[in-house]
DNA sequence: TCGTCCCGCCAGAGC
DNA sequence: GCTCTGGCGGGACGA
């Protein structure tokens, strides 16, 4: 394809270059192009924007003029008129866009409320050992598969989809696209305004976190309404590698347009992984200022050599400081997993009988608890993980649970960052709710301080219960053993865990005793199902299931090969993306909460994996 | 070498 | 059937 520039290009460039008469490549970035495009029209609210006159005026193919306008589009700065024909809003409007897109993130990027509830079945599973959960993973893909992988979607997928497909036509189709046919295609749901809002939300979901671009690339893709698994990629459908080369591409173009705007910046990646970090309207709307100030069109790069885009790295490297303050106590949670599982919580209080504060607390072994900030963090990684992570929710409030019941954690800082959890995802929607349960948390704590340690637990119980949208009896917080529920399943997976190596289980793909058992979920078909069809399992965590996995793909020719070699790529992906929250923590290795994967119906159709005897 | 991303082809949407 | 819109990926650029 030819690099030379186009006569538009090219007039681009005599405009603003200094004359050199050498081509450029920096001089026509996005980014750039961007902020001439924010200095051209920004002047004045409300103007219109004709996109043959942009293109004119900034030198550029039209084709660019769409690129920026779509973004920009997406955050509110301009809505579309006509055909042709833009608004310019302003910054001013970004914010109430970003309350917006906020709101709907979890709905949005994760599922409903709905989908958080999950029944007591579920909860039940998330206490299992990790070798009952790793045998309910996510499988590798169809090897004799030609077309008819869409069908294969389970319902709550579709269901899933939908609500995305819904929500992000509402975004840009309903506020500014009305005239436009109705399509459905899913052209429109790639579009790249479609993907800068969600790439937006990544980073309100992510907080002080950067989003690399490959990470996102990988949850983006994912959540394509026509593929709501990122780990269902299917090779039928297209190669897994090359649908996020070109997501990265996307995100390369997005990226450099908000870094313009200043609602990102650029942050410097140990890896060399591109990676960006939120900055948010405030320093939007001062760049924005800066550009008006302009008396022409600056064309100084604006990305590669604006030192201010790029963070010192002792700078980078103080933030990252953030999560290391608990790794030994962390650590010692995840060591003792097994061994002190009943401790039950204290309540922490001073000589002087006063509450202490997340700074002053101290574990039972006198080690220094999990403060809010750290409990925040972790949550903000796992906002991250894509949608397939059914229970990722319940897990962590089922690890905040287990620290609390540790005494590794503040009660209250336990109760206010579930509750804090429940408010954020069920959204103004159900803002009663979430308020309702902050009330009952701060009674629950007040009415703690007067308990005795079992009746705290009772609360726990009904909190955890609340957080996780399963149906309990109310519990009053001064009532004492209430609950049993939870008290018995954590009795039964001692008993599972004292008789059975889970450990051992992980590292013995479809040697497990629990190889057959059934396991509820609310994401498509369980283990039980799947051996019921007789098909059988691979343990993606074990090298030498996965080994006489690749090995069959390889026999079955290299059409399959290509398949078991891409599900294989993209598991990694996703392995590295679960287990990296965890590893920062110091985590000798994943605590049980952790080991819930994603699970997808194998099938493996006529290249069926070895079964535990290697036949 | 590999991250970055410009460029324009071309197909779908819109009228 | 024409124009508008924009997905997409080749391949050049740059560190």
């Amino acid at each position: 394809m030819a690099q030379r520039p186009s006569p538009g290009a090219r007039l681009y460039k005599s405009k603003q270059s200094s004359g050199s008469g050498e081509y450029s490549r920096k001089e026509k970035s996005l980014g750039l192009l961007c902020g001439n495009f924010v200095h051209v029209y920004s002047q004045e609210e409300n103007q219109e924007i004709c996109l043959d006159a942009a293109a004119t005026t900034l030198g550029v193919e039209r084709r660019r003029i769409y690129d920026i306008v779509n973004v920009l589009e997406s955050v509110g700065i301009v809505t579309r008129k006509a055909k042709n024909c833009y608004i310019w809003r302003g910054f001013s409007c970004v914010t109430s866009k970003l309350d917006d897109l906020s709101k709907k993130a979890f709905s949005d990027l994760y599922g409903t409320p709905e989908d958080f509830r999950t029944p007591v079945a579920s909860r039940k599973n998330s206490k299992k050992t990790a070798a009952a959960r790793v045998k309910v993973e996510m499988q590798p893909p169809n090897l004799d598969l030609d077309d008819s992988l869409s069908q294969s979607q389970s319902q709550s997928q579709s269901q899933k989809a939908a609500c995305v497909r819904s929500s992000m036509e509402t975004e840009l189709d309903v506020q500014s696209r009305q005239p436009r046919r109705a399509s459905g295609g899913s052209r429109k749901e790639k579009s790249l305004g479609v993907l800068s809002q969600r790439f937006v939300q990544l980073f309100l979901l992510a907080g002080d976190r950067a989003v690399s671009l490959d990470q996102a690339a990988i949850q983006l893709l994912g959540r394509s309404p026509s593929d709501t698994d990122p780990l269902s990629v299917s090779p039928v459908e297209g190669d897994t590698t090359k649908l996020l080369k070109t997501k990265v591409r996307r995100l390369y173009d997005i990226a450099n347009i908000l870094s313009s705007l200043r609602l990102i910046e650029k942050v410097h990646t140990v890896n060399r992984k591109p990676a960006f970090k939120w900055l948010g309207p405030d320093a939007s709307s001062k760049t924005v200022a800066s550009l008006q100030e302009r008396s022409t069109i600056n064309v100084t790069s604006t990305r590669k050599e604006d030192v201010s885009l790029k963070r010192p790295a002792s700078e980078v490297a103080d933030k990252g400081k953030r999560g290391t303050k608990r790794r030994k106590s962390f650590a010692r949670f995840v060591k003792n997993e097994e061994a002190e599982s009943t401790v039950e919580a204290k309540s922490p209080t001073q000589a002087n009988g006063s509450p202490v504060t997340d700074a002053e607390f101290v574990d039972t072994e006198g080690n220094e608890g999990f403060d809010a900030a750290t409990l925040e963090r972790v949550a903000s990684v796992i906002s991250t993980f894509p949608d397939s992570y059914a229970n990722r929710w319940q897990n962590y409030v089922s690890s905040v649970d287990s620290m609390l019941r540790r005494g590794q954690v503040r009660r209250e800082t336990a109760y206010e960052c579930i509750a804090r959890l429940l408010n954020e995802k069920n959204g103004a929607e159900d803002e009663s709710r979430g308020d309702s349960l902050k009330r009952e948390v701060q009674q629950s704590c007040e009415e703690l301080g007067k308990e005795s340690d079992s009746q705290q637990m009772a609360v726990a119980e009904q909190l955890s219960a609340m957080a996780t949208g399963s149906q309990v009896t109310q519990v009053s917080p001064r009532s004492r053993g209430c609950g049993g529920t939870r008290e018995e399943e954590r009795q039964k997976v001692e008993q599972e865990e004292s008789g059975d190596s889970c450990a051992d289980d992980v590292n013995k793909a479809g040697e497990g005793t629990q190889e057959n058992e059934v396991v509820e979920n609310d994401d498509g078909p369980t283990e039980c199902e799947t051996t019921q069809s007789g098909l059988d399992m691979i343990d993606p965590w074990d090298q030498d299931s996965v080994d006489k996995y690749m090995a069959r793909a390889r026999e079955a020719g290299p059409k399959h090969l290509r398949a078991a070699e891409q599900w294989l790529t993209t598991f990694r992906q996703w392995q590295e993306l679960w287990t990296a929250p965890f590893a920062a923590f110091g985590a000798a290795s994943l605590p049980e909460s952790a080991s819930e994967a994603p699970k997808r119906t194998p099938s493996l159709g006529a290249v069926a994996i070895p079964d535990k005897n290697g036949s």
